[in-house]
Formats: structure tokens, sequence, C-alpha cells
DNA sequence: TTATGTGAAACGATTCACAGCT
DNA sequence: AGCTGTGAATCGTTTCACATAA
């Protein structure tokens, strides 16, 4: 392996305390259930490998071959697949549509979820009038946001809403996924309101933690945490290359430069208050 | 613990395969080494928790308040902040003020960070245009595109240069980080060039697996796989709900709705082209 | 031969539970 | 009496290595 960055940087992790409800499942028609959360994020990662394939007109690919397009390690790619079901050939390979067909299948990707995005600031925007996003299986269906002034224009095609009305146009619209784009004062309430108009998934890009019913799947993207990580990286390096010169005698380190001004910063956190 | 969403989501798992570079590192001099990818990622959200309370006046708060507040449980967090020390008096807490210098020391967040956003579309524009961003610590520095409509517009204060000068003015401007906000096709480019004028970090909201040299870090955001993931947990609540009334009997289920249309989609992926 | 599918080993992260300090 | 800090147990994920099938 050849050691570069890139990889799922998911593993989950989502708190799921308690999975069990009423009776304990009965272990019959316990299709995909087993699956390890890990596993269902890379699945997603192999689905878009297998389309470049297939708009190449590739029609069969060995685990090796899609593990290097996907960034992982093959016998992680394989494990992961055998959680699927066993779609390949020994000795050849896997058949792109067939393992395409089966990735969508165990992800759900074969019905259409609808998609509300709440907060139509500049992320809000951003996510509206994107094409790609919708137009493959995820159509947004409605959008919302605060501002008076907002409402009733068309964005990306869709007229804004106001988030007052949130419940019941969701509720009309059978609005599976909510996207909260707001800032951190108002996510917590449109989150309520997304539930109560029967929403069962979140994608939160407000930096809070969401309280939800537990039927509720919350996923979150945070900025500033990813800004934070790298952050740490890169501080660490530095120390590691500081480390490294002092025993070795002189400089040695990364090609780039080294240091860079201090430069005092306050208190270096509530970013992303709005996006 | 009350089972709802929210949680890190992170556990990491960045490649990082070969991580010890020409001797071994000697051990001494070993500061923040030894912390788990996993916890790097929580500190960044109990820094924020923090700054929540430092703003409403708190001074003092214990590993459960603060665990509630970040949304995990508390063992873990204790956990979390021994790697990067004790700071906590037993009997009482920790002391806000100094937990949140401890962990910004931690992040690297004493030193300023500037980020380079490449690709102007609408969510390079978020990305530029978006204050609390820059305001703390990662000051927004550069932007690029190739359109040349756009060089030399202002973009949230900065004017936005042309692609082919990434390298010179990366360099110049001593960039520590990266955002990639490209359609798939530049990205990689875009990366080596990236690569080439120093950067060591890179956000990457483009749908690829980017090749870097191994002192890069590459962190990635993919909407679609954000989506998917979601959509995995529906199909499979649903087909929990599905083989739970078939052995009950009749209707058990969530509040909301349960079925949808189902809708053909065609070979949903491909998303996320163009942000 | 070649490449899948998978038990079993290794690794890493989380949770438990309690000793140790205030 | 209360809360931190941390070994030890547990759980989930990754990797190994090979039997199995084309």
């Amino acid at each position: 392996m050849t050691a570069h960055g890139a990889d799922v940087q998911d593993g989950d992790g989502q708190a799921r305390t308690e999975s069990k409800q009423s009776v304990e499942v009965p272990a019959a028609r316990e299709r995909a259930r087993a699956i390890p959360e890990a596993a269902v994020a890379r699945l997603a990662v192999y689905l878009r490998a297998l389309s470049v394939l297939a708009d190449q007109d590739v029609t069969t690919v060995s685990s090796d071959e899609l593990a290097v397009a996907a960034g992982v390690n093959s016998a992680k790619l394989r494990k992961d697949l055998s959680y699927i079901g066993s779609y390949g050939t020994r000795g050849v390979g896997y058949e792109v549509s067939v393992l395409v067909g089966q990735i969508e299948r165990t992800l759900g990707l074969t019905r259409k979820h609808s998609v509300a995005v709440v907060g139509i600031g500049n992320l809000g925007h951003a996510l509206a009038n994107y094409g790609g996003f919708p137009s493959r299986g995820f159509p947004v269906s409605a959008l919302f946001d605060l501002d008076p002034d907002l409402v009733g224009v068309p964005v990306g095609g869709i007229p804004v809403n106001h988030i007052d009305d949130i419940v019941e146009v969701c509720a009309d619209r059978e609005v599976t996924i909510g996207v909260i784009a707001t800032p951190v004062q108002g996510a917590q309430e449109v989150c309520d309101r997304l539930v109560a108009g029967g929403v069962t998934c979140i994608l939160n890009f407000a930096p809070v933690v969401l309280q939800v019913p537990e039927h509720v799947e919350v996923r979150k993207v945070d900025l500033a945490v990813e800004m934070q990580i790298l952050s740490f990286h890169v501080a660490r390096r530095q120390q590691e290359a500081a480390a490294q010169s002092e025993v070795d005698g002189a400089d040695t380190g990364p090609p780039g430069s080294g240091e860079q001004e201090p430069g005092e910063v306050e208190s270096a956190n509530r970013m992303v208050e709005r996006l």
C-alpha cells in the first residue's frame, strides 16, 4: 500500500444505543441488517467508482482494481461486498452492472428520496441550485427560509416557503430527507419541525448536536471540525519534524516550507455560524 | 443513554499505512502524537461546546455536563481528554478556559492556517463569502477558478485568481489548507497544483479519490455518500418494520407514514458533479 | 491458475468499573 | 461525597491467509 491520505474517513459511530425495539427482531427476513456501519459508507464509494467504470464500458472488474479505484485495500473491499451477498465469480471478478444493482438495492437507492433544504443562505443556494444532486434519486422538493423577502422566490426552480410551513409542506410532499443549512440558533427548532413533518433523516450542516427521537437518523457535516482536524495534522507533522531534527542534527522534513508566523488567534471557535 | 442520532460520525480511518518515516521517531518529544484519530475529531466538538459554555460565563464543567453538550458519553469524553493531559480537578470538574486552551493547543489552533478555495461555483461562493469561517484562525487568502470571466472579480473581498497561478500564489501566501470545490474532472489536477504550491492539507468536496504524496493530508466531504447512507437507514428501517409486522400480525412501526411510491430511478449515481 | 469469500487473528475504539485525589 | 483518570473488558473493524470455486 502506498500510504496517501484519501480514505473513507467515516467509520461512522452514530449513537444508536439500545438498537432493538419492541419484541426483538426475529432473525427472519433480516436482509440488509448485519452490514457494519463502516461498510455502508464505503459501499457508496464503491458505487461511484463502479459508475465511472460503467461509463467507460468496463463490464468486469476484480477486487484489486475496484479497490484501487475506490482508494481502499482489496481485502476490505471483498469483505464489504460479502456483506451484501456473493456476486463475484472466483478466478474472474465482479460484473460491474450486477454489483451496481446490488449496491443500489442495499442502499435503498431504487426508490426516490424527496429532499427539503432549510436555510437558503449561501450553502442552501448551493444545494438548491445543484443540478446533479437532485437528478439522481434525491429530488429537492421543498425549500424553506425565515426571510420574508426570500419566500416565494424560486431558487433552482423551486419556490422558497416560510419555515412556519415546514410541517405541512414536508408531510404533503412526503419529504424523507431534511437538510439543515441554517445558522446554529434556528437549527434545533427547524429540526423539530422537520421531524413533525414526517422527515426521518437529517443532514445537518449547523454546528449543533441535534436532539431527535430515536427513529430519526442524523448525520452531521461540520466544516469547522474538518478544518480543525487538518490543523491537528499540520501541528503534529511540525512537531515530528522538530523532534526528528532534534535527534538527526540538522534540517530534515517535508519539502515545502516549515514554519509560518504564529500570529495570535483569539478564541478560535464558533465557526460556521452562517454558511 | 437515550439513543438519538447525532454523534461524531467520524472514527476517521484515513489511510496512513506505513506512518513512520526515516529512522523511527525516538519517543522523545512525542507530545501530541498518540491521540487516536477518532478522539481528535471529537476534541473539535468539545471545543465548540466549551465555547458555548464560555459565552454563558460558565467557568467550570463536569465531564457529565460537557458530554451531554457534545452528544457523547462521559467515559469517552474523559478518555479523550486524558490523551491531552490531566487538566481536571477530581471531585470538581474542568475549568472551561483551561480546557479550551489545551484543546486549541493540541489541535494547533494557536497558529493561523491560510486557506485557498478552488472552484468558485455555488459551493465555492458559499465558502468564500462565509464570514465566520475565516474569522477564527482560518483566513481565506486565495480563490481560484478556471473561468476567465470570474478572474479578477472579488468574491467575499478576495479577487479570484486563475487556476494556472495556483502554485505561485499558494507558495507566496503560504497557504496551508486547500479546499477543492471543483467538478470531478479538474479535481486531481487542482490537487497536484496545490501540493506543488506547498499545501499540505486538502479538504476535498469533489467525489474523487485524490492521489497525493504521503506528507499530504486529505479529508473528503461527499454529499452523495452522506445522502446514500441516510437512504440506507430508511431502507433498513422499512425492512425492519415489514419484518416486524409480518411477525406481530398487523401494523406496527414508526408514527409518520411508512411507504412511498417506489418510482424507478435510473443509475442513481454520479452526483455532486457541480456543486 | 487466478481471484473470490471468509474464518480467525490483530488491531483499534468504546465502555466499564473503580482506585485515587480533592 | 463526588468526579477525574485509567487499567481491563468488550465490542467493532481491518487485515491476514487460505480453502474454495471457476
